[in-house]
DNA sequence: TGCTTACTCTATTAAATCGATAGGATAATA
DNA sequence: TATTATCCTATCGATTTAATAGAGTAAGCA
Protein backbone atom coordinates (compact mmCIF):
# COMPACT_ATOMS: atom_id res chain seq x y z
CA UNK A 1 0.00 0.00 0.00
CA UNK A 2 1.13 3.32 -0.82
CA UNK A 3 1.21 5.99 1.29
CA UNK A 4 0.18 9.36 0.35
CA UNK A 5 -0.57 12.86 2.14
CA UNK A 6 -0.08 13.21 6.07
CA UNK A 7 0.80 9.82 6.46
CA UNK A 8 3.52 9.56 4.31
CA UNK A 9 4.63 13.03 6.07
CA UNK A 10 4.38 11.68 9.23
CA UNK A 11 6.43 8.27 8.10
CA UNK A 12 9.21 10.26 7.05
CA UNK A 13 9.83 13.47 9.07
CA UNK A 14 7.69 12.10 12.33
CA UNK A 15 9.67 10.72 15.33
CA UNK A 16 8.81 7.06 16.64
CA UNK A 17 10.08 6.23 19.63
CA UNK A 18 11.02 2.63 19.88
CA UNK A 19 11.08 1.19 23.47
CA UNK A 20 14.36 -0.41 24.49
CA UNK A 21 13.03 -2.84 26.47
CA UNK A 22 11.11 -4.86 24.01
CA UNK A 23 11.08 -2.90 20.24
CA UNK A 24 7.79 -1.63 20.82
CA UNK A 25 7.10 1.46 18.88
CA UNK A 26 5.72 4.66 20.63
CA UNK A 27 4.26 7.36 17.54
CA UNK A 28 4.56 10.37 20.12
CA UNK A 29 6.56 10.95 23.34
CA UNK A 30 3.89 9.99 25.80
CA UNK A 31 4.06 13.06 28.65
CA UNK A 32 2.19 12.87 31.55
CA UNK A 33 3.08 16.81 32.54
CA UNK A 34 1.55 18.80 30.49
CA UNK A 35 2.86 21.63 29.79
CA UNK A 36 1.00 24.72 31.41
CA UNK A 37 2.11 22.64 34.78
CA UNK A 38 5.98 22.62 33.09
CA UNK A 39 5.35 26.36 32.24
CA UNK A 40 3.74 27.11 35.71
CA UNK A 41 6.31 25.96 37.55
CA UNK A 42 9.11 27.70 35.44
CA UNK A 43 7.23 30.70 36.17
CA UNK A 44 6.62 30.66 39.94
CA UNK A 45 10.23 29.79 40.09
CA UNK A 46 11.25 32.73 38.00
CA UNK A 47 9.49 35.03 40.30
CA UNK A 48 10.34 33.12 43.71
CA UNK A 49 14.34 34.48 42.65
CA UNK A 50 13.10 37.55 42.25
CA UNK A 51 14.90 40.10 45.12
CA UNK A 52 11.51 41.55 46.76
CA UNK A 53 8.04 41.31 45.81
CA UNK A 54 8.19 43.83 43.06
CA UNK A 55 5.56 42.62 40.26
CA UNK A 56 6.83 41.14 37.21
CA UNK A 57 5.14 41.83 33.40
CA UNK A 58 4.18 38.59 31.75
CA UNK A 59 6.20 40.21 28.87
CA UNK A 60 9.53 39.51 30.61
CA UNK A 61 8.05 36.39 32.42
CA UNK A 62 7.63 34.55 28.87
CA UNK A 63 10.73 35.88 27.38
CA UNK A 64 13.12 34.74 30.09
CA UNK A 65 11.73 31.24 30.85
CA UNK A 66 10.73 31.18 26.49
CA UNK A 67 6.95 30.26 27.06
CA UNK A 68 4.43 31.93 24.57
CA UNK A 69 3.14 35.14 26.32
CA UNK A 70 -0.65 34.55 25.65
CA UNK A 71 -0.17 30.91 27.16
CA UNK A 72 1.46 32.16 30.17
CA UNK A 73 -1.23 34.70 30.47
CA UNK A 74 -3.84 32.21 31.44
CA UNK A 75 -1.64 30.00 33.53
CA UNK A 76 -0.76 33.06 35.66
CA UNK A 77 -4.35 33.71 35.65
CA UNK A 78 -5.02 30.52 37.12
CA UNK A 79 -2.46 31.23 40.05
CA UNK A 80 -3.82 33.92 40.96
CA UNK A 81 -7.11 32.92 41.15
CA UNK A 82 -6.19 30.53 43.37
CA UNK A 83 -4.25 32.93 45.47
CA UNK A 84 -0.77 31.73 44.79
CA UNK A 85 0.21 35.00 42.96
CA UNK A 86 -1.14 38.38 43.00
CA UNK A 87 -1.57 41.19 40.65
CA UNK A 88 -1.47 44.80 39.96
CA UNK A 89 -2.46 46.45 36.55
CA UNK A 90 -1.20 49.21 35.14
CA UNK A 91 2.16 50.75 34.52
CA UNK A 92 4.54 49.10 36.83
CA UNK A 93 2.24 46.22 37.08
CA UNK A 94 2.72 42.76 36.86
CA UNK A 95 2.53 39.08 39.00
CA UNK A 96 3.98 38.74 42.20
CA UNK A 97 4.11 35.80 44.87
CA UNK A 98 1.90 36.41 47.80
CA UNK A 99 3.23 34.02 50.26
CA UNK A 100 7.00 33.25 51.05
CA UNK A 101 8.12 30.38 48.63
CA UNK A 102 8.82 27.83 51.89
CA UNK A 103 5.43 28.45 52.21
CA UNK A 104 4.18 26.93 48.62
CA UNK A 105 3.91 23.18 49.13
CA UNK A 106 4.35 21.31 45.57
CA UNK A 107 1.20 19.60 46.46
CA UNK A 108 -0.91 22.39 46.11
CA UNK A 109 0.77 24.07 42.84
CA UNK A 110 0.33 19.97 41.11
CA UNK A 111 -3.07 20.35 42.22
CA UNK A 112 -4.08 23.64 40.83
CA UNK A 113 -2.21 23.28 37.60
CA UNK A 114 -2.16 20.01 36.77
CA UNK A 115 -5.26 18.01 38.72
CA UNK A 116 -4.82 14.50 40.32
CA UNK A 117 -1.62 13.80 41.78
CA UNK A 118 -2.91 10.04 41.40
CA UNK A 119 -2.56 8.02 38.13
CA UNK A 120 -5.76 6.69 38.16
CA UNK A 121 -9.09 8.17 39.69
CA UNK A 122 -9.92 5.39 42.03
CA UNK A 123 -6.84 6.05 44.21
CA UNK A 124 -7.15 9.88 44.30
CA UNK A 125 -7.47 11.99 47.36
CA UNK A 126 -9.11 15.05 46.43
CA UNK A 127 -10.33 13.46 43.24
CA UNK A 128 -11.48 10.31 43.44
CA UNK A 129 -13.49 8.60 41.66
CA UNK A 130 -14.72 4.56 41.70
CA UNK A 131 -13.70 2.69 38.43
CA UNK A 132 -16.74 2.32 36.66
CA UNK A 133 -14.89 -1.21 35.47
CA UNK A 134 -13.58 -2.63 39.10
CA UNK A 135 -16.42 -4.31 41.08
CA UNK A 136 -14.16 -4.43 44.04
CA UNK A 137 -10.96 -2.28 45.13
CA UNK A 138 -9.49 -4.14 47.27
CA UNK A 139 -8.78 -7.07 44.85
CA UNK A 140 -7.73 -4.80 42.22
CA UNK A 141 -4.00 -5.37 41.00
CA UNK A 142 -3.94 -2.05 38.87
CA UNK A 143 -5.82 -0.34 42.63
CA UNK A 144 -2.71 -1.85 44.80
CA UNK A 145 -0.19 -0.60 42.51
CA UNK A 146 -1.54 2.49 41.81
CA UNK A 147 -1.93 3.53 46.19
CA UNK A 148 1.77 2.79 46.19
CA UNK A 149 2.70 4.98 43.06
CA UNK A 150 0.89 7.68 44.58
CA UNK A 151 2.43 7.79 48.32
CA UNK A 152 5.68 8.10 46.73
CA UNK A 153 4.80 10.65 44.58
CA UNK A 154 2.94 12.60 46.96
CA UNK A 155 5.87 11.96 49.72
CA UNK A 156 8.15 14.04 47.08
CA UNK A 157 5.57 16.69 46.22
CA UNK A 158 5.00 16.99 50.59
CA UNK A 159 8.72 17.47 50.67
CA UNK A 160 8.94 19.89 47.80
CA UNK A 161 8.42 23.66 48.74
CA UNK A 162 8.74 26.51 45.74
CA UNK A 163 11.66 27.62 47.75
CA UNK A 164 13.11 24.12 47.43
CA UNK A 165 13.29 24.84 43.44
CA UNK A 166 14.51 28.39 43.65
CA UNK A 167 18.63 26.94 41.95
CA UNK B 1 -24.80 34.44 25.94
CA UNK B 2 -26.53 31.47 25.40
CA UNK B 3 -25.64 27.89 25.35
CA UNK B 4 -26.26 25.79 22.34
CA UNK B 5 -25.75 22.40 20.55
CA UNK B 6 -22.60 20.55 22.23
CA UNK B 7 -21.67 23.34 24.14
CA UNK B 8 -25.41 23.38 26.25
CA UNK B 9 -25.12 19.26 26.55
CA UNK B 10 -21.83 19.37 28.06
CA UNK B 11 -22.41 22.33 30.16
CA UNK B 12 -25.39 20.12 31.27
CA UNK B 13 -24.42 16.47 31.83
CA UNK B 14 -20.68 16.80 31.51
CA UNK B 15 -18.77 16.10 34.50
CA UNK B 16 -17.25 19.49 36.03
CA UNK B 17 -13.94 18.38 38.72
CA UNK B 18 -13.26 21.00 40.96
CA UNK B 19 -10.21 21.30 42.83
CA UNK B 20 -10.75 21.39 46.83
CA UNK B 21 -7.16 23.09 47.00
CA UNK B 22 -7.96 25.93 44.72
CA UNK B 23 -11.26 25.98 42.96
CA UNK B 24 -10.20 25.30 39.90
CA UNK B 25 -12.36 23.46 37.38
CA UNK B 26 -11.58 20.70 35.34
CA UNK B 27 -13.54 19.70 32.83
CA UNK B 28 -12.60 15.95 32.76
CA UNK B 29 -10.49 13.45 34.45
CA UNK B 30 -7.12 13.93 34.04
CA UNK B 31 -5.97 10.12 34.10
CA UNK B 32 -2.41 9.33 33.84
CA UNK B 33 -2.47 5.39 33.34
CA UNK B 34 -3.74 5.21 30.01
CA UNK B 35 -6.80 2.50 29.78
CA UNK B 36 -4.44 -0.12 27.74
CA UNK B 37 -1.86 -0.33 30.25
CA UNK B 38 -4.90 -0.75 32.89
CA UNK B 39 -6.40 -3.49 31.13
CA UNK B 40 -3.06 -4.78 30.04
CA UNK B 41 -1.82 -5.15 33.89
CA UNK B 42 -5.50 -6.31 34.89
CA UNK B 43 -5.13 -9.10 32.47
CA UNK B 44 -1.56 -10.07 33.09
CA UNK B 45 -2.93 -10.80 37.03
CA UNK B 46 -5.73 -12.65 35.63
CA UNK B 47 -3.53 -14.92 33.96
CA UNK B 48 -0.64 -15.13 36.57
CA UNK B 49 -3.78 -16.29 39.04
CA UNK B 50 -4.74 -19.15 36.90
CA UNK B 51 -3.46 -22.94 37.84
CA UNK B 52 -0.80 -23.90 35.71
CA UNK B 53 -0.28 -22.35 31.78
CA UNK B 54 -3.05 -23.44 29.97
CA UNK B 55 -3.91 -20.77 27.42
CA UNK B 56 -6.95 -18.72 28.35
CA UNK B 57 -8.84 -17.49 25.65
CA UNK B 58 -9.03 -13.47 24.67
CA UNK B 59 -12.86 -13.71 25.28
CA UNK B 60 -12.76 -15.19 28.83
CA UNK B 61 -10.07 -12.78 30.00
CA UNK B 62 -12.61 -10.02 28.56
CA UNK B 63 -15.39 -11.31 29.76
CA UNK B 64 -14.00 -11.67 33.75
CA UNK B 65 -12.25 -7.75 33.52
CA UNK B 66 -14.87 -6.11 31.87
CA UNK B 67 -12.94 -5.38 28.68
CA UNK B 68 -13.58 -4.61 25.47
CA UNK B 69 -12.56 -7.44 23.60
CA UNK B 70 -11.24 -6.19 20.18
CA UNK B 71 -9.19 -3.65 22.41
CA UNK B 72 -7.94 -6.48 24.73
CA UNK B 73 -6.90 -8.35 21.44
CA UNK B 74 -5.04 -5.55 20.40
CA UNK B 75 -3.54 -5.15 23.64
CA UNK B 76 -2.46 -9.15 24.57
CA UNK B 77 -0.78 -9.06 20.82
CA UNK B 78 1.72 -6.17 22.04
CA UNK B 79 2.40 -8.15 25.01
CA UNK B 80 3.21 -11.51 22.90
CA UNK B 81 5.36 -9.49 20.44
CA UNK B 82 7.26 -8.37 23.26
CA UNK B 83 8.10 -11.59 24.77
CA UNK B 84 5.92 -11.20 27.73
CA UNK B 85 3.10 -13.52 26.87
CA UNK B 86 2.90 -16.35 24.58
CA UNK B 87 -0.14 -17.48 22.36
CA UNK B 88 -1.38 -20.62 20.70
CA UNK B 89 -3.90 -20.62 17.77
CA UNK B 90 -6.71 -22.75 16.99
CA UNK B 91 -9.13 -24.61 19.27
CA UNK B 92 -8.00 -24.77 22.93
CA UNK B 93 -5.49 -21.79 22.23
CA UNK B 94 -5.00 -18.78 24.04
CA UNK B 95 -2.63 -16.49 25.79
CA UNK B 96 -0.54 -17.75 28.74
CA UNK B 97 2.06 -16.36 30.65
CA UNK B 98 5.53 -17.31 29.56
CA UNK B 99 8.00 -16.72 32.48
CA UNK B 100 7.51 -16.97 35.98
CA UNK B 101 5.24 -14.00 37.40
CA UNK B 102 8.07 -13.40 40.02
CA UNK B 103 10.19 -12.45 37.26
CA UNK B 104 7.80 -10.00 35.80
CA UNK B 105 8.86 -6.55 37.09
CA UNK B 106 6.49 -3.81 36.50
CA UNK B 107 9.39 -1.55 35.49
CA UNK B 108 8.92 -3.39 32.71
CA UNK B 109 5.05 -4.02 31.77
CA UNK B 110 5.06 -0.22 32.28
CA UNK B 111 7.12 0.86 29.78
CA UNK B 112 5.95 -1.79 27.39
CA UNK B 113 2.25 -0.61 27.60
CA UNK B 114 2.58 2.75 29.13
CA UNK B 115 5.86 4.08 27.94
CA UNK B 116 8.17 6.27 29.37
CA UNK B 117 7.63 6.42 33.51
CA UNK B 118 9.19 10.08 33.61
CA UNK B 119 6.68 12.53 33.36
CA UNK B 120 9.36 14.47 30.93
CA UNK B 121 11.32 13.46 28.71
CA UNK B 122 14.66 15.59 30.06
CA UNK B 123 14.34 12.74 33.09
CA UNK B 124 13.72 9.50 31.41
CA UNK B 125 16.04 7.00 31.44
CA UNK B 126 14.70 5.01 28.42
CA UNK B 127 12.65 7.84 26.22
CA UNK B 128 15.40 10.46 27.17
CA UNK B 129 14.80 13.71 25.25
CA UNK B 130 16.12 17.23 25.74
CA UNK B 131 13.46 20.25 26.30
CA UNK B 132 13.70 22.07 23.08
CA UNK B 133 12.65 25.48 25.64
CA UNK B 134 15.25 24.40 28.50
CA UNK B 135 18.72 25.70 28.07
CA UNK B 136 20.41 24.52 30.87
CA UNK B 137 18.86 21.50 32.64
CA UNK B 138 21.08 21.55 35.55
CA UNK B 139 19.21 24.78 36.82
CA UNK B 140 15.58 23.54 35.81
CA UNK B 141 13.68 23.85 38.53
CA UNK B 142 11.34 21.44 36.47
CA UNK B 143 13.82 19.00 35.63
CA UNK B 144 15.23 19.23 39.80
CA UNK B 145 11.71 17.82 40.63
CA UNK B 146 11.06 15.51 38.56
CA UNK B 147 14.09 13.58 38.66
CA UNK B 148 12.78 13.10 42.21
CA UNK B 149 9.20 11.89 41.43
CA UNK B 150 10.94 9.20 38.17
CA UNK B 151 13.03 8.17 41.14
CA UNK B 152 10.37 7.48 43.66
CA UNK B 153 8.02 5.87 41.07
CA UNK B 154 10.71 3.98 39.78
CA UNK B 155 11.78 2.56 42.79
CA UNK B 156 7.91 0.99 43.45
CA UNK B 157 7.77 -0.37 40.05
CA UNK B 158 11.09 -2.26 40.76
CA UNK B 159 10.16 -3.79 43.80
CA UNK B 160 7.02 -5.09 42.20
CA UNK B 161 6.63 -8.08 39.92
CA UNK B 162 2.85 -9.22 38.59
CA UNK B 163 3.35 -11.70 41.44
CA UNK B 164 2.80 -9.13 43.72
CA UNK B 165 -0.13 -7.64 42.15
CA UNK B 166 -2.42 -11.29 42.16
CA UNK B 167 -4.20 -11.07 45.48
C1' DT C 1 -9.32 64.46 31.79
C1' DG C 2 -7.07 61.59 28.58
C1' DC C 3 -3.36 58.53 27.36
C1' DT C 4 -0.64 54.57 28.05
C1' DT C 5 0.28 50.32 30.11
C1' DA C 6 -0.65 45.74 31.38
C1' DC C 7 -3.72 42.48 33.25
C1' DT C 8 -8.59 40.08 32.27
C1' DC C 9 -11.62 37.33 29.75
C1' DT C 10 -14.01 34.78 25.96
C1' DA C 11 -13.77 32.43 21.86
C1' DT C 12 -11.58 29.83 18.43
C1' DT C 13 -8.26 26.95 16.08
C1' DA C 14 -5.23 22.96 14.37
C1' DA C 15 -3.12 18.94 15.54
C1' DA C 16 -2.93 14.95 17.97
C1' DT C 17 -4.28 10.98 20.88
C1' DC C 18 -7.36 7.61 22.87
C1' DG C 19 -10.44 4.05 22.95
C1' DA C 20 -13.07 1.36 20.31
C1' DT C 21 -14.80 -1.19 16.21
C1' DA C 22 -14.90 -3.71 11.72
C1' DG C 23 -13.49 -7.19 8.81
C1' DG C 24 -10.72 -10.22 6.89
C1' DA C 25 -6.16 -13.20 6.97
C1' DT C 26 -3.75 -16.86 9.07
C1' DA C 27 -2.66 -20.94 11.57
C1' DA C 28 -3.78 -24.94 14.49
C1' DT C 29 -6.75 -28.53 15.87
C1' DA C 30 -10.30 -32.21 15.36
C1' DT D 1 -11.95 -30.01 5.41
C1' DA D 2 -14.52 -27.43 8.91
C1' DT D 3 -14.03 -25.06 13.00
C1' DT D 4 -11.74 -22.31 16.24
C1' DA D 5 -9.15 -18.52 17.86
C1' DT D 6 -5.30 -15.56 17.20
C1' DC D 7 -3.26 -12.00 13.93
C1' DC D 8 -3.31 -7.72 11.50
C1' DT D 9 -4.72 -3.43 9.09
C1' DA D 10 -7.69 0.28 8.66
C1' DT D 11 -10.80 3.43 10.31
C1' DC D 12 -13.86 6.19 13.40
C1' DG D 13 -15.68 9.78 16.76
C1' DA D 14 -14.83 12.11 20.82
C1' DT D 15 -11.80 14.72 23.49
C1' DT D 16 -7.69 17.34 24.83
C1' DT D 17 -3.81 20.25 24.33
C1' DA D 18 -1.37 24.22 23.14
C1' DA D 19 -1.62 28.28 21.09
C1' DT D 20 -3.72 32.58 19.07
C1' DA D 21 -6.87 36.55 18.41
C1' DG D 22 -9.10 40.35 19.98
C1' DA D 23 -11.67 43.11 22.77
C1' DG D 24 -12.52 44.65 27.74
C1' DT D 25 -10.96 46.71 32.19
C1' DA D 26 -8.35 48.93 35.70
C1' DA D 27 -4.30 51.50 37.29
C1' DG D 28 -0.98 55.03 36.91
C1' DC D 29 0.75 59.41 35.03
C1' DA D 30 0.89 63.89 32.71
Amino acid sequence: MLLTGLKLFRACFCKILVCPIANVNFPYLRCMLSKKTKYGLKALTFLASQEGRVPVQISEIAKHENISQKFLESILLTLRKTGILGSKKGKGGGYYLIKDPKDIPMTTVMRVLEGPIAMVPCVSLNFYEKCGDCPDEASCSVHKLMLQVRDSTLEVFRNNTLADLVP
